[in-house]
DNA sequence: GTTGATGGTGAACATTCTGTTCGGTACAGA
DNA sequence: TCTGTACCGAACAGAATGTTCACCATCAAC
């Protein structure tokens, strides 16, 4: 699974070449007008190596992403090392994306395959679902919890979005901060009022 | 630009056939795994009439989008038929959606040319914009007035992502409610109390 | 109905991109 | 030093795109 460990050292330098190759064209125009040519051609690789490392050039991103992630899941996802109000662990995710820049960068840019977007949308969306369903009882919600947790997700990665796309001018806590006071109001306003 | 009103009859006929051929497509596999000659086969059209009508799959698409959002702009975002204290038309959204709900579903579940959905999120992020600077003293704003504007646009849009993925199961004007309710206390929270 | 124009048709074609194969070379690691 | 493994590059088959063309169908206007 994990191939950055292990396997040959050319092995790990061809990976990374082709992976550092994709993340600038991506930077310059959509992930779906790239062609694999292009991209051996700035990682200077041959052809069969490329297909050698990856099945195609989703795969590439796809195993980025899949690395990054899970080190999303087990820095930040796991256990409850974060109040418990949050609901989201949001801070963490905004130290996360900015400690993994340049990926998250060029997936903005790239306008890359949506469904990594979209899987991270999916994790945190059932993060809050279960979260939500702790913190309150659903009977007692005046909103369905799943509309509540589909807008927890939204609402925090618009601003991941914002933050990216405006060159990350503030610092996470800034930008939890920011979190706090636009998106959580709502959350209150639907629950009753319970765990402060 | 329209094709809709004026041209040949076998024309719009055929028009509609792609279309619909490709929306029908859209609700089974993703966009970029389709291929023109499957649109031609279920539309029951000769390729070079396919070509005739359209420069490529993504212009299908394009074409038909343009039309509706040129629908929404003129129906639902110009002027201020709505209360001010909105600042964004979310009921007309709603509706608007609902109205062509064919066209977003497909969007949706063939996670398509994301810059569709982009484009509505554009759109709707300067409106927000544009209504925020009227509605309020930018200095006086604890939060940058773009970041407000993308988290309105942001939340609306995951409300409607919601909705249409769950099959649609509320009305317009309870969508509407749920927006009021969960999206609206946050940007009144940035907000120095003024105008109500 | 005849007629002229416009659109539709299918087959053929060049082109581009993808993913695979293979013999030979270079390097890593023990 | 030796063995296995990765890299190379060229060649290749297959798939999909977008274009062209000669022929046929349909329109609407006379």
């Amino acid at each position: 699974m994990d191939r950055r460990e292990k396997a040959d050292r050319r092995s790990r330098r061809s990976r990374r070449l082709i992976v550092d190759a994709l993340l600038g064209l991506m930077l310059e125009q959509r992930f779906e007008r790239i062609t694999v040519q292009e991209i051996i051609d700035r990682a200077d690789v041959g052809r069969s190596t490329f297909y050698a490392q990856f099945r195609n050039k989703e795969d590439v991103l796809e195993s980025e992403f899949a690395w990054v992630l899970g080190l999303l899941h087990e820095q930040h996802l796991t256990g409850a090392q974060y109040p418990a109000a949050h609901l989201l662990p949001s801070l963490g995710l905004f130290r996360h994306v900015q400690e993994h820049r340049p990926l998250y960068a060029a997936q903005l840019r790239g306008l890359a395959v949506d469904s990594h977007t979209q899987g991270v949308h999916r994790a945190l969306r059932d993060r809050a679902a279960r979260e939500l369903a702790l913190a309150a009882d659903t009977a007692e919600l005046t909103v369905p919890l799943d509309v509540v947790a589909e807008y927890l997700a939204g609402a925090l990665l618009s601003l991941i979005q914002w933050w990216l796309d405006h060159g990350m001018p503030h610092t996470p806590e800034q930008m939890e901060a920011i979190f706090q006071q636009l998106v959580m109001p709502g959350v209150r306003a639907v629950l009753p009022e319970q765990r402060r």
